[in-house]
DNA sequence: GTCTAATTAATAATTATTACTATTTAGGAA
DNA sequence: TTCCTAAATAGTAATAATTATTAATTAGAC
């Protein structure tokens, strides 16, 4: 029991330890969104958190949670599904193919690599699910943002 | 110029025969829409294309153009871009690790395996833009799903 | 040409996301 | 501790995306 406490403690220390680093004030609504989100199972969207914290914090409003999710995403707390939160975007593109996306300007380009087109699929998603498609995204700066980039990103010297 | 004009008609065609085999009418607003989409570079969003038509369709709706790309993308004529479209989504998972998404109920399910987890790079991508995250999209239908989807599917017989 | 089910235009309704502003608060300095 | 200030929040409004509705039109089979 104890123990398990400490456990729990340590994780919840790390998190408060980046927000420290980011300069971002501990607030009981971050803590309260924090826990929800280290509790979450699949992939919430911010109105199921919001209406998970109203249970015990019932005056919180739904823009903190959804703004507060945005800054957790940007510090490294959570990741975002790949894709959602953009408006439905088509692809005419009928070669197989797969997406880079810039993390900075949301820019997605397309590219061929025959390696990524033959990945097997593993035995245990094989027989449960019927897939049809194999896509990699490959996530990060592109060319054009990079300049912009603080140098930090690129030098890890102090 | 005549052979230019020949293979576009053989693209084109192959589309009809597409609507045909669906029982879609061949209506002048689904010729501009898929015209307009197979001269599409990059990512278009439903706006976008709509934008497009209105010059030469002035009087067509948003809505025909949405419901048109949706209808393309149902019978394979395009693909929607993974994730967009969908309500944002977080992910508190910070394992390592793959999405598997089901086509029909959209279920977004996290799997594991470690070959996919260390996918070189490509060289030409590598140079250009600086890489975070790679990650590897099935899509598919998930077994929940299968059930209740025609033996069409899995009974390629005729 | 006639008929009918499918499609469309126009618009309304719904839903997601972002923006705004007055008020409150965290956390550093005295 | 108390005071101070920049940051964060609640509450709400605005914007934007998507879906639904309905009357009118039309493609394509006969």
């Amino acid at each position: 029991m104890i123990k398990r406490k400490s456990i729990r403690k340590i994780v919840f220390d790390n998190f408060i330890k980046k927000f420290k680093e980011s300069n971002l004030k501990i607030t009981p609504q971050r803590i309260a969104i924090l826990e929800q989100v280290l509790s979450s199972q699949g992939h919430p969207s911010a109105e199921e958190i919001y209406n998970k914290i109203k249970k015990s914090y019932p005056n919180i409003s739904f823009d903190t949670v959804n703004r507060t999710l945005l800054t957790f995403a940007d510090i490294g707390i959570l990741d975002i599904v790949e894709g959602t939160g953009d408006v439905r975007r088509f692809d005419p593109n009928d070669k197989s193919h797969h997406h880079f996306r810039c993390k900075k300007c949301e820019r997605i380009e397309d590219f061929y690599y025959e390696d990524y087109d033959k990945l097997e699929i593993p035995e245990n998603i094989k027989e449960k699910f019927n897939i049809k498609k194999i896509r990699v995204i490959l996530e990060g700066i592109c060319d054009k943002c990079i300049s912009s980039y603080s140098s930090s990103e690129t030098d890890s010297n102090p």
